[in-house]
DNA sequence: CTAATAGTGTCTGTAAGACAGTATTCC
DNA sequence: GGAATACTGTCTTACAGACACTATTAG
């Protein structure tokens, strides 16, 4: 049988909020002018998928260690004498104190509205959509927004990350009742001041590196 | 930067009810004695890799148009100067009564129970664990098993697809309740005699083709 | 009349949602 | 004391689950 040549990528798309937004890393397209990508690249001798898209990730990013996960298999750029290839989609998220540093790292690249993107190959935008629709699925049926939260946070920083990525107001008793039955979080002890109001409680995750099906 | 050159390959879980037991359709390797596969192939020129997953399915059990969804995305086969591929994992749903006639269309597929497969490549067997763990997630909250149901049914038929694919008994009254509540069925006016009893019932799905997220 | 499956309603407990006032801090 | 955010509890409603008897048929 004959077989086509094909070239295989891992593209990701890594998610942080910040600024009251749902943002999108996106990196320059080397040597064009103001294009940008989402960060990923060929895949060669890896052993795994995932290992590819995280060591894709790193190496634009300087990021390891994030909550990952595959999203969806696209084949694309297909013509008649073309080398084809075929796009292997994840999602990353990262806590909303690391998104600086992903922007220091390296100045090739920046964070983006989601809804607001610069112009991306076709198929990356349907990448996007597709993961923020999984992203905003998998909040109501399991503790992935934990992965958002630094190491100690409040509530109501928690209850900002589900307000604006399910774009929509919460109730603050209904979501802290909701939240605190999960059993996932436990007071630090700590508290935080930033106003001129009643400080806040700190709270961290018991298991951070666990993101469970409730319900 | 050097490229290695892949195979892409789609492999289809199809699955189906029969003799109270979910069913995998496996077909035999080419060639080799007794050794049996998911169907499935390499991706040539097809545009879209639904598209070539369909059609493989189709070339393996002379169906069409059935219910096909993509599962997850594997990296198998590697070694040193071995030739990778990359296998892009669907699976795939049945009714009840055509299950038969895939069995029939050929000699070269047969249909197991997914519990006991016979010897498998390892990444197949992996697979099939997962379309199953899919599946059973997607009850609870699609109306996906619709796509195992011919044009007519009865509730308890589908209450038998529920129970053999949630391995747990299911409360007849409570079922009706939550199923009729869906709004998605209506009665066809006719019945089914089949025994010394009370004849059933015959309902259909108003729209067949669609699978809903409910709750 | 027996055996076999189809069909049906109520009660109870739990979880989700609506809703408003007090507490603490900084200035 | 004013402004700003943290924090807390009750009531109502909807859905899920437990549970048992009648209906209809073939033989």
């Amino acid at each position: 049988m004959q077989q086509t040549p094909f070239s295989v990528r891992t593209d990701t798309v890594l998610f942080t909020v910040q600024d009251k937004r749902l943002q999108v890393l996106l990196q320059k397209v080397p040597g064009k002018h103001q294009q940008w990508m989402l960060p990923g690249g060929l895949l060669d001798q890896e052993q795994d998928l995932d290992v590819a898209a995280r060591r894709a990730l790193a190496r634009a990013t300087g990021l390891n260690n994030v909550f990952l996960e595959q999203l969806y298999s696209f084949a694309n750029g297909v013509g008649p004498g073309k080398q084809r290839v075929i796009t292997i989609a994840y999602y990353a998220l990262i806590p909303l104190d690391m998104a600086q540093g992903a922007h220091d790292a390296m100045q090739t690249v920046r964070w983006f509205d989601w809804q607001s993107l610069p112009q991306l190959a076709f198929e990356q935008l349907e990448i996007v959509r597709m993961a923020q629709q999984r992203l905003a699925a998998k909040l109501e049926y399991s503790t992935i927004a934990f992965q958002f939260m630094p190491a100690e946070f409040t509530l109501s920083q928690l209850q900002t990350v589900y307000e604006i990525i399910l774009q929509a107001a919460v109730d603050k008793r209904n979501f802290r009742k909701r939240i605190m039955a999960l059993g996932c979080l436990e007071e630090t002890g700590g508290q935080r001041r930033e106003g001129a109001h009643r400080p806040a409680k700190l709270y961290r995750v018991k298991q951070p590196d666990v993101v469970e099906y409730i319900k």
